[in-house]
Order: C-alpha cells, then sequence, then structure tokens
DNA sequence: TATGAATGAGATTTCATTCAT
DNA sequence: AATGAATGAAATCTCATTCAT
C-alpha cells in the first residue's frame, strides 16, 4: 500500500493526474490490478490518500512559519522556511498540482485542497498583518503562496533555468520585500 | 472552424483538458464528429491551434508593457497592464493552464508555450534590470508572471473570496513593491 | 467520368479495392466528391462498370485465342495470345484481381466474373478437347487460366523477379505441355 | 487467444480480410472487445499470427515433397502431396489469398508471405531441375505453385464446379505433365 | 491477501454519402 | 454540371474495474 502511494506519485509527476492509468501505477509498484482495488476504491482514491499526506505536511510547514516577517531576522526565517517549502514540494508537488487543479470530477478532493492552503495562508496573513505593510494581507498572502508554489514548479518541471539555490534566493528576495517592506 | 476554437475554449474551461471529450466539443459547436476531424486531427491538434490564438495575445501583452517601473507613474502602468492581462485570462485562461502544465504527450506545444512566457518574462526583466532592483531580474520576473498567472486562475476559478479590482490592487502593489522597490 | 474510372484503376491498383477510399480516387482524378456521385451510385458501381470494360477486353481475348492447340504452330499462337492478355492485365489487372475475390457485399459482381473467364475458359476447353489430351478439358483450361492470371499478377506485383519476356516464354511452355501434350 | 485466431480464420473465409470487422471476430470467439486488445494490437497484428501458423504448415508441407518427379511414382507422389496442400488450404486457404494479396498496409506480412511461399517455390524448382525438363526450373516451379494455390481456391469458393476429387486428379495431371514431361 | 485475465462502457476516428451553393 | 464542406453511422481502440482462482 505504500509501494502504492509511492508509485502514484512517482507516476503522476511524469505523467500528470489524468493521463495515469492504473496500469502504470501497478506497473510501478510492481503488484497487480487486483492489489490496487484491494487498498483503493479507485483512482482518485488512491490520490485522495495522497493528498491527506500533503495536508499532513502542509500543516507541519503551516505550524513551522516561525517568526517571519520585517527585518533581517524576519528574512533569515522566511528563507529557512523556503527551504523546508521545497523539500515538501519535490516529493508532493505532483499532487499539489492536481489538487489545486479543478480537472478532479469530484469536488470533494478540490475542497479539502483550498481548505489547507487556505490555512497556509492565513498564518502567513498574520504575520502581513502584523507587519503593517500597506496591502490587503490576506490577497497578499495568497498572492505569495501561489507565487512559490509556482515557482517551484516551473523550476522542477525545467520550464525555467534556474537552479534550487537560485530559486530559493529570489524567492525570499522578493516574497519578503512584497510582504514586509 | 471558428465555433469549434471557440467551443474547444468553453469546454477546457469548464472541464479542463483531460475531461474534454471530442464530443462536449462538439455538442457545443452545435456540429458534428466528422466535422471536427476535417478541421483537426484530434484534440491536441485544437488545442495548439489555441495556442497560437495566445501566443499572439501574449505578444501584443508583452509588447505593450509600457513604462513599468519604480515611482506611481509605473505603478499606474503596471496596474493598467494587469488589467489587460486579466482581459486576456478570463478568456484565454484554460489554454495558458493546460499550457504550463506538462501533462500533454506532444513536447511541441510544451515548448512553445515557455517560450512565449518566456518572451513576457524577459522584457519584464529589462525593466526590472533597469530599475537596478536588487535581484537577479530573470528570475524576479518570472516569479512575478507566475504569480500573476495563478493568481488570476485563483480568482477565475474562486478557489479564492476576492473580486476582479482587488485581485488587480493586490497584485500592483505586491509586484511593484517586489520588482522596484 | 473517363477521368475517373481512370483514376479508379490506378488507384485500386495502388491500394487495393477496400482502402481505396472515394477521397483517392476523387483526388487521383483532380475532381470532387460531388461530381463522382453525380456519375456513379457509389464505389462498387464505379468498379462495376471497370468490370464491364474488362468484361469486353476478356470478350475480344476470347474471340482471339485462334488457332491454339499442339504443335509449333499451336504453340505460336499461345504465344501470341500470352502477348495479349499481359497487355490487357496490365491495365486491368487490378479490376480483375478484385474481381475474383468475393469479398464485395453485392455478389452481383462477382458473379459477372466467374461468367465471363469462364467464357474464355470454355473456349480454351474446346481447344483441349480437340487435341484430345488426356485429362478433363474445362478443369485443366480452368488451371489454366488461373495460372496465367496469377502468374501475370506476380510478376506485375513484383512477388516474383521475373521480366515480361521470361515469363511469357515460360507461360507458354508449362500451358502448352500441360494443356496439347 | 487460440479461440481469438480461430475465429479469425473462420472469419476471414466467410466475409473476408477486409470486410471482416473485429466485432465479428470478438462475437465468433465469443469474448469482448477488451481481450481482443489484450492479446492483439489490432486486426492485422491477429492477422500476422495467422501467417506465421500458415508458415509453419507451408514449411513443413515443403518438407514433405518427396520423390515428386517424371513417371508414374513421381505422379502418385505428387497426387498425395497434393491432398496434403488440399488439407492444409481447406483451413488456411484466407489466410493464404489474404496473405497474396498486396493490400495491406505494413509490408511485413507480404514480405513473410513470399519468403515462404518462394521456399516451396525453390524446392520444387530443385525437383524440376533433377528431370531435366525444358524450361526455366525458377519460373515454371512459381507457375504451379501459382495454379495450385488458384484452382484450390477456386474450387473452395465454388467458382468452378468441380468437386475436390476432380480438383486432385486435373491439378496431378497438367502438373505433372507441366513440369516433367 | 494477492493475482491478472477478462470485461464492456465510452471515447476516438474514419469515410461513404449528401446537399446547399 | 460541378463543387467541397458537412454529416453521422459504423468502425476502432482504451482503460477503469471486476472476479474467479
Amino acid at each position: 500500500m505504500r509501494r502504492l502511494l509511492d508509485a502514484g506519485i512517482a507516476v503522476f509527476a511524469s505523467r500528470g493526474y489524468h493521463s495515469a492509468r492504473v496500469d502504470d501505477i501497478v506497473k510501478a509498484a510492481k503488484t497487480s490490478h487486483g492489489t490496487f482495488y484491494l487498498y483503493f476504491a479507485n483512482k482518485e482514491d488512491l490520490f485522495q490518500a495522497l493528498v491527506a499526506d500533503v495536508a499532513d505536511e502542509l500543516a507541519a510547514l503551516t505550524e513551522s512559519l516561525g517568526a517571519i516577517g520585517p527585518g533581517d531576522s524576519g528574512r533569515v526565517e522566511l528563507r529557512a522556511w523556503l527551504e523546508r517549502f521545497a523539500d515538501m514540494y519535490e516529493h508532493y508537488g505532483p499532487v499539489i498540482r492536481t489538487w489545486t487543479e479543478t480537472e478532479l470530477d469530484s469536488t470533494e478532493v478540490g475542497r479539502m485542497g483550498t481548505d489547507v492552503l487556505g490555512d497556509l495562508t492565513l498564518r502567513l496573513a498574520d504575520r502581513v498583518s502584523a507587519a503593517g505593510t500597506d496591502v490587503n494581507p490576506q490577497l497578499a498572502a495568497m498572492a505569495a503562496v501561489a507565487m512559490i508554489e509556482r515557482f517551484n514548479y516551473f523550476v522542477l518541471s525545467r520550464q525555467v533555468a534556474a537552479n534550487r539555490g537560485e530559486m530559493i534566493d529570489t524567492l525570499a528576495g522578493v516574497v519578503h520585500r512584497a510582504l514586509f517592506d
């Protein structure tokens, strides 16, 4: 079952959710169709299980926002947090992406998705609010989260010629200035 | 053929690229399967035609970046440009989204995609460079483009509770501060 | 209409009857679908028209069997006739082949086919009968006709590495010996 | 899978290769479309499998040519061999026919075809050569093979009013005289 | 628990034929 | 007469899901 989940991530990563066939996942997990349906009702069910994992990771990440805020120390905290985000995204990126796309038939998963991302946004907005920056904290935080996710995606999918270090530097600079200056 | 292209946009918008069936498009265009295959080899072929349209729109948008830059006048220009981007995105958003996702089988389209978005990024980077902001202009511009695209998507897909005006205000503020302060 | 018939022959020759699309014929004839259906009810109808042509050719060929029979003069006659047959087959081979295959839906054409080939066989059988060879003249004649047709086909379709001259020499020898020795 | 192959033979025999729909084969095999595509990529793929079977049969038949040659004993051998050929043709005739027709898209099969028929021809040519008959052994053998195949076809498809016994008598007589007198 | 052959609903694709111009 | 865009019925093919072992 763990093997199936990991296979799911791998296959979603390389083919995307919709082109991923159960057959691909089953082969990657070196098991059989029968076994797949023993543990999951269908493809979306496996995906939901992955989403639950991601939700945990995101909750932990939200918890660990720390003293992100204005000033150099706040920027250092932000940088460290972006490192952790990148770690998480490297593994769960495909899941997050599918999750933010609405193409899924059952809205179930989609809704879960925004809720948890929303929680992260909420906490980030707290920091913006506390800093007194002249923006709508909610929306600015949302924009920042959107940017962070997309940038990670672009770098991982090599749609942008930058390595991880450059990505984090850039994000730290841009996000910090956008939210706390 | 125009009817099929428009139907394509509409169906991609409501169901997403992968769940869109040729049958849906054909019905939306009030025509027949035969006619569809008269003009397009398959669904992806129609999509490529849409991408060509989007490329034109994006090129025009790139052309019209204007005097975006530091200061209040630069912010006003940015705001106006974001309005134009939002207009374009309202129509072509689904195409852009599919385009930036790598799930497509033929890399053809994907490659075109980054090229044109890359062109927009390049021009925006010029403005950042000229402003002398303390960031890697290329990457900061990329981050900004990523944020703009995603935010538009979140608002249109109602994953974020904000109206168009709030979105543009926020983006103008955040982008301007991130790139030119 | 003549153009369509010739295009039909050409296309049947290169693709075979079943893979030949009306579209291929229409393009080869540099005309339109509409025009095709102005002259022919459907693909098989055009084919029947070709069959009628072939029937005429075969009737003429039957008429011209001449003094085929035992002895050297009979062999010379046979050789000359085989030349004429090869000429006809070079043009109408594809039609004859389709015709002898039963895959056509309407038996109409198929029946016509055997009738006319049957007439040729009948006349050839007369010669065999007259020669008093120790075989069933009907069947031996049929076998000879079958062999002649197939050999022409194999040579034209290059399934056998022989030129026309060698083919005719061989057929003359073999047929003459088989029927009149 | 065996059931599908047999169904293929049956359907090709009754409808011919081109009018045979996968649906027909599937129904004849009392199985489903899914199963068909589990074992074969498409109709031609199944056909290739049948061709492989036929190739085996033909190779065995080639092996068993025996002491075919001049004189009465050689004629008796020939007759026996023609019986075996007729047995084989009764089962695999449709496959052989499609095989010698070039209408197939992939040349793959066509080439296999002539190769194996070519082998039979080669061995028969050996016998002709040994007999010292005054013909090109290669081509005469080819002509004989062509005649045998066609005659079997005409009799089986009832395009000629003869029973199996008459057919074999005639072929034995004609072939023997053509190749060994 | 585990397997994988079998299924069939549903999607894609082709092409002979029609018909308004 | 001639055209060729449009049609849709019929074919091909895919893949999530089931079930006997």
